[in-house]
DNA sequence: GTAGGGTTAG
């Protein structure tokens, strides 16, 4: 008899459809049977069965510590044959236990089939089953159930469904729940309060958690942990969260643990505070948390997000268990050696999740191989990530950026669910690669399958700042539905608007956008930078880089080139010169070759070849083309035919088909009266077969929503109607003749 | 000696 309800158990446990019958039970209200069912597997176990076996008995504290301390599936099981053989199974103490072993061990459906099976499960069963749901919306539903049958709420039971409420997309249920503690005076209850500050941290409802975290008559560590990661989570509050660490530190006298560290460590990357973080670094280590997974891990996006890379590297090596997540960071911080972190990785035998390969497909560069993306796409197919939606997501920009929107848009028309991230993704991949019909095609699509949202807006908003063809009109219409569905403050849509009036529009219509009030990032600091540099004021654009900087965004390559331009227009060396020096020295950027370029194009404009010349020796791996195209303009300039030709043979050299430095060169010549020389060099490129860049130019017809551009080149004839076209312009030209001979009649 | 709160990577 015994046996018989052991093998119906042990059935039901390993049975996931009848788990799942068991689970329509419980939310039907369907009353659960446990008849009817198939044979078990029973191992032979340990000291408990041998006890049983020599008559000593197994008592209801010994199988409950030894579910506790276990985590194998295999040992929980033989545990639960026990129970039910002895018969302790019957007290709710061991179900209780049994329960919560298979939830905690991630056979949370063996726990639902053993809560179907007690006869009269207690709160403390019913709770346990409730904190084991993965979803919210599922946990909610149970705990609607809970009260249909009548069972009394407690404070245990207040603590999961708040902390559950923290998950869900509105808020009000945190409130509803929060005056319900109120009501039933469970708000004494320090878990209580701890889950209300953690929910509303999680809603950003920062204020709630801060009334609930004051009120408090007794906080412990919980307490001051939800507050501080609240705070930190919520964006612009990481110096009060610091400032809640450091009284809790100095006036409450209680030690930091691991997530005290962590969250306030956290707080200092948001606040690109190396110096504060380094400290709290050396606090962990006086207590002896440093290299704790977590406090190792958040250090190292630390001292990644601060540009101190060695350091994060060091924090990697000195860690005695790494995660996956150490890992993933560890890729983000050394692109180049993504693969092989990658392999480490998994021969440390951890196992890469869908972050992981995000990361590894965003480590890939326009430098690597159709053939490397395929590889590494190979292997998310492998591990059956590539069906995740995030991780499709970095396929699609993979391929984009590695220049085959063939295989992107494969990828995208594969995807089963399309977030809005996945057009998103397709639509700046047109960006990138000069698609720009095809983006905003993409675009059309997506505001009809989806809701188009900030994202889709600023790439379309790309996509359209760096085509080749001028859409401006249709730039400005983008701009009226963004202002209608008031996404104008956001910091990428508007970001984006300042890149496509700076680029495309005029200063002034960028300068107005950028003076809205929204969050200014590196992109539109950098957009508005440029665009005045662009223009020459150079007032403007220290002024803006000063208040950049002060407001802690660091300057990057595109920021530096701008400013540099800025000063390169107008002639302050020295100013040029310290921000080259700062950009080394403060800002820890590796200049690029235009940025050399740019020096040797100030020194060179000033008249200081000489100096000029020195620089461009400097250069590490030699000076690029751009570095010798300054210097060669620069001696055309000011005259210097000698340094002029050593420019312009090393220019001939590195890219003989070029039409530039010949050009320069014999403008040069024929400007000191050469004729002679100025011609060889035009023959000696004719002779070469190098050519001029063609010139193109375009004409918006203009006509209603069409958004067709007629292109056209010098001597083109591909236009449809070139016919057409090259007789209105004949005709043009003659009524032009007829105007003139009439204006000189008239003279 | 059965149930509840705080945590990191794109």
């Amino acid at each position: 008899m015994l046996l018989c309800r052991l093998k119906q158990q042990a059935l039901l446990l390993h049975r996931s459809p009848t788990a799942a019958l068991i689970t329509r039970q419980l939310f039907h209200e369907i009353p659960a049977t446990t008849s009817a069912l198939p044979p078990p597997v029973v191992q032979p176990l340990t000291p408990i069965r041998a006890r049983l076996r020599s008559g000593v008995g197994v008592d209801l504290a010994a199988a409950t510590w030894a579910l506790k301390s276990s985590r194998e599936l295999k040992t929980g099981s033989q545990l639960h044959a026990i129970a039910v053989s002895s018969g302790l199974f019957s007290f709710l103490a061991v179900s209780n236990s049994l329960m919560c072993f298979y939830s905690k061990s991630g056979h949370f459906e063996s726990a639902l089939v053993v809560f179907a099976s007690i006869p009269n499960p207690d709160v403390v069963s019913w709770n346990t089953i409730l904190c084991g749901f993965d979803s919210c919306v599922d946990a909610l539903r149970f705990a609607q159930r809970m009260r249909h049958a009548g069972v009394l709420l407690d404070p245990v039971t207040l603590t999961i469904v708040i902390s559950f409420s923290g998950d869900l997309q509105d808020i009000s249920v945190v409130h509803q729940l929060h005056s319900l503690a109120l009501k039933s005076g469970f708000d004494s209850d320090v878990f209580v309060s701890n889950a209300l500050i953690t929910a509303y941290g999680r809603h950003e409802c920062i204020e709630s958690a801060r009334k609930v975290f004051d009120e408090m008559l007794m906080r412990d560590l919980v307490s001051w942990n939800a507050m501080i990661s609240g705070l930190t989570q919520e964006g612009s509050c990481a110096d009060e969260a610091i400032e809640v660490f450091v009284r809790m530190v100095g006036d409450e006298g209680l030690r930091p643990d691991h997530i005290s560290f962590s969250s306030a460590i956290a707080a200092c990357v948001q606040n690109s505070d190396l110096q504060l973080g380094s400290q709290i670094h050396g606090f962990a280590a006086k207590v002896g948390l440093k290299t704790h997974i977590l406090v190792s891990n958040v250090l190292m996006s630390l001292y990644y997000k601060c540009r101190c890379e060695d350091s994060a590297t060091i924090v990697f090596h000195e860690m005695r268990n790494r995660n996956v997540v150490s890992w993933t960071t560890m890729i983000s911080i050394d692109l180049s050696n993504a693969v092989l972190l990658f392999n480490s990785m998994r021969i440390d035998d951890i196992q890469p999740n869908d972050v992981t390969f995000v990361t590894l497909i965003y480590a890939l560069s326009p430098q690597h191989s159709i053939k490397e993306g395929e590889m590494i796409h190979g292997i998310c197919f492998k591990t059956r990530f590539s069906t995740e939606v995030n991780v499709s997501n970095s396929l699609i920009n993979l391929y984009a950026k590695l220049g085959s929107m063939e295989d992107a848009r494969k990828i995208f028309d594969d995807m089963e669910i399309k977030e809005i991230i996945s057009w998103n993704s397709l639509i700046s991949g047109y960006a990138q690669n000069g698609l720009c019909e095809e983006a905003i095609l993409s675009f059309s699509s997506a505001a009809i399958h989806s809701k188009p949202n900030q994202y889709t807006f600023a790439s379309v908003i790309s996509a359209i700042t760096s085509a080749q063809t001028v859409y401006l009109s249709y730039g400005h219409r983008l701009h009226c539905c963004i202002i209608k569905l008031g996404l104008n403050t956001d910091e990428y849509v508007a970001g984006a608007l300042v890149d496509l009036y700076a680029k495309r529009g005029s200063i002034v219509e960028s300068q107005l956008v950028f003076d809205e009030p929204f969050r200014k990032s590196l992109i539109s600091w950098s957009a508005i930078i440029s665009a005045h540099a662009k223009h020459g004021n150079y007032e403007i654009v220290m002024k803006l880089f000063e208040e950049m900087v002060n407001s802690s965004i660091l300057p990057d390559h595109i920021t530096i080139l701008a400013v540099l331009t800025a000063c390169c227009s107008c002639g302050m060396i020295t100013m040029g010169r310290q921000i080259f020096d700062s950009m080394i020295g403060e800002y820890k950027l590796d200049p690029w070759p235009e940025h050399y370029a740019c020096i040797v194009d100030l020194l060179g404009k000033a008249g200081k070849l000489a100096d000029a010349e020195e620089f461009l020796m400097k250069i590490p791996n030699g000076p690029g083309v751009s570095a010798l195209q300054s210097l060669l303009g620069a001696c055309r300039i000011h005259g210097d035919l000698e340094l002029g030709k050593r420019v312009a043979e090393a220019l001939m050299e590195k890219e003989p088909m070029e039409s530039g430095a010949y050009v320069l060169m014999s403008n040069m010549y024929a400007n000191n009266g050469d004729w002679e020389n100025a011609a060889r060099v035009r023959r000696w490129m004719r002779d070469k077969g190098v050519k001029k860049e063609v010139a193109f130019s375009w004409v918006d017809a203009g006509i209603g929503d069409s958004l067709f551009m007629h292109k056209f080149a010098s001597d083109d004839n591909t236009h449809p109607l070139a016919e057409q076209i090259y007789g209105v312009a004949e005709s043009l030209g003659s009524e032009m003749m007829v105007l003139e001979e009439d204006e000189l009649m008239a003279a």
